[in-house]
DNA sequence: AATGAATGAGTCTTCATTCAT
DNA sequence: AATGAATGAAGACTCATTCAT
């Protein structure tokens, strides 16, 4: 009966600084963070819908129902772990965008950021990048999608702006050249080992370089 | 998955035929591939996981128990629809590679391949694609796996004669390249539209272009 | 995600003859009529909060998940209960109060009609008796409420009727007498035996006796 | 309820004094009587089972845990409010019965009262006529039991002298009275609106009317 | 007097699978 | 080739309760 509380009074202990990481004050969210973490590389892993509850609460060494002391569900853990990777995205291709000069390095810019957010966040890219099914048949995460549609603008932007300074060849469609580009990068997230021999600034510079000029000889 | 898989008094029925043609066998194979159809469109929108033996059923007309009396189980549904996936491309990728004259015409043929396969046969693309978590991970898959390596071999072929005859620039990685290539070209799956008004041969073609010549003017 | 799968294709497989206990057809639905009789006993007697779903299937000799084969859920189960219990109600005091002559007859058919209702399924009144909470706090049980009403204005033209006719006495609230009787009837369903040595006829005629000349000699 | 009630270390709490009034002890009595009544309320509204710990602690406006500070368990609220109802109750209509003269005056300040204890203690009463379920079927509440016994001999003292005296009619069995008379009145606690139009004053003495005198005309 | 983290047992529900008919 | 009833194991989530701080 009435089985979903909507919004109840138990509320989302949900931090709002979305900074993250570093050092912040003495609050109690660290367990938080932690757990989250821990949810994140296994919903990358195994798969969202694969991963249980029990599962997580087994990694973090504690039951499972006490998972719901800190999370109202595992839906809410990943729209968590989403909403922070997508804000900070967003964030950073912005600045980006902004603070470079030519289109040409806004755009080595981007993807050098894209090689570095893979590095430094693999299960979030990870997620996005699996759970594609889940993500856009569920109203609960269409936020994912509107923000996958602001970063999208963002590298169009700079895509236009090249081909009509003269950066980039004016005879490719930006909106197939985005998506080519995108999906080669973030793809790498399946292959790409962060402890590797491979850096992820040497795949960087090799992307960089098929992409600029080409494969033929 | 499947808890109690191997040596079931039933015993598999499954095909080794990749043809799937002509009513050949006793009548039963038109509703085995038709099965099979449904269960890879709903396997791959929504996910194998969450797409429940009933869903299938549902949308067959029939109820779940019955579907038992096609398949084994769930998973063979699966591998029976990867399995002849990866046979059918894994034979005219090598085709291509061996009828070809030049390095770069068998890239182009290549290329060109993969997204007539992914216009023929997306909903076996996307499973290919998106449920790499759950192909890797279960033994069951390993074959999929290996499959994908002897793919992998083909075009690191071609690439490699490429670079040596001169087609292609020398100082690229021909791991990386394979992968790049790959990456950017399967993922057009998730938003490829079989019938939209984008053509597979315009992607390809676009595709081509970039790969060929690169972005900078 | 997506918890409630609102009215699915599973649907609902409930019967739609009202009729209920009679030698009905050859049907598959003897099991679901037994369920439910189980059901509604326990509901009564212990509370529908406190009666689990394995308390029922315990009861039945099957296992609590194949409770799921019959019924969409716990809810469905009882809301089964009540409808067909409200709609059969709301029948029959129709049907009397056209079919008497008289106010008066009326209101004593309809009093023993009630009597005879609680002797007949003391379940389902102690039902709609005991969980009012229940059913006047979820919108799922409006209907329950809205039977309720229909059946208060049945009353209700009776009494007004022959407090008009002078039947019955005037200088009573008719709104007030409804409710008196109504709760001092139905409420006999928490110590009325059906096996006891009490009659539900004597009980009737009792009752009457007091609702008519009152208590004082 | 309760796995393991008995002897807990921390002792009962539990004040005897039925009185609840000034700031007698500690000063921490104020702060349970306010919890008492929040708790009241809720299990009369919502049901016993159907209100959580953590309702009650989220209306005080404290963590569910911090309860426990004040009370036992869940039971040992309930069973507080209960017992200081059936109680205070039980000493009023004593005092009545043996305060008033006749019979009849008896019977209508039993009835005067009863109306007067809807209008002053809503909630108690309420959980007392809908958790009849719980208290009869839980050896912890047996005194609820016990107490509605010694109502009733009370009543039927009552009932009875009067069937002696002439009073009341010599035709109706007490012991259904009784019944009639007090499930009449306490169900209109879940109707009667303490804040509404209609005073309790008015409603008693329409319901001494028609038990007076009856309906008809 | 209250917090916040956790427990442990239980609840409803889902789902792949089996099997007699 | 399919039905319909059932299994059994698991899953997400709830909730009264405990306890160190």
């Amino acid at each position: 009966m009435a089985s979903k509380n909507e919004a109840t009074a138990r509320g989302s202990r949900r931090r709002t600084d979305a900074a993250g990481g570093a050092g912040a004050g003495g609050g109690g969210s660290a367990r938080r963070a932690q757990l989250l973490a821990i949810a994140a590389e296994m919903f990358a892993t195994r798969g969202y819908t694969q991963t249980t509850v029990r599962d997580i609460a087994d990694e973090a060494g504690i039951l499972s129902g006490s998972l719901y002391h800190h999370f109202d569900s595992k839906e809410a853990m990943l729209t968590e772990i989403l909403r922070d990777f997508m804000g900070n995205l967003l964030g950073e291709i912005r600045e980006i965008a902004k603070a470079e000069e030519s289109p040409r390095a806004a755009l080595d810019g981007l993807i050098y950021n894209s090689f570095e957010t893979i590095h430094r966040v693999p299960f979030a890219v990870a997620l996005y990048q699996n759970e594609s099914a889940l993500l856009t048949s569920t109203p609960e995460f269409a936020f994912v999608t509107k923000a996958s549609l602001d970063v999208e603008k963002v590298w169009l932007g700079v895509l236009k702006a090249g081909a009509g300074a003269g950066d980039f060849r004016a005879d490719l469609d930006p909106g197939l050249t985005y998506r080519f580009i995108r999906d080669a990068i973030w793809s790498t997230v399946r292959w790409y080992n962060p402890r590797g021999r491979l850096q992820h600034r040497t795949v960087a510079d090799q992307y960089l370089e098929m992409l600029h000029g080409g494969l033929l000889a």
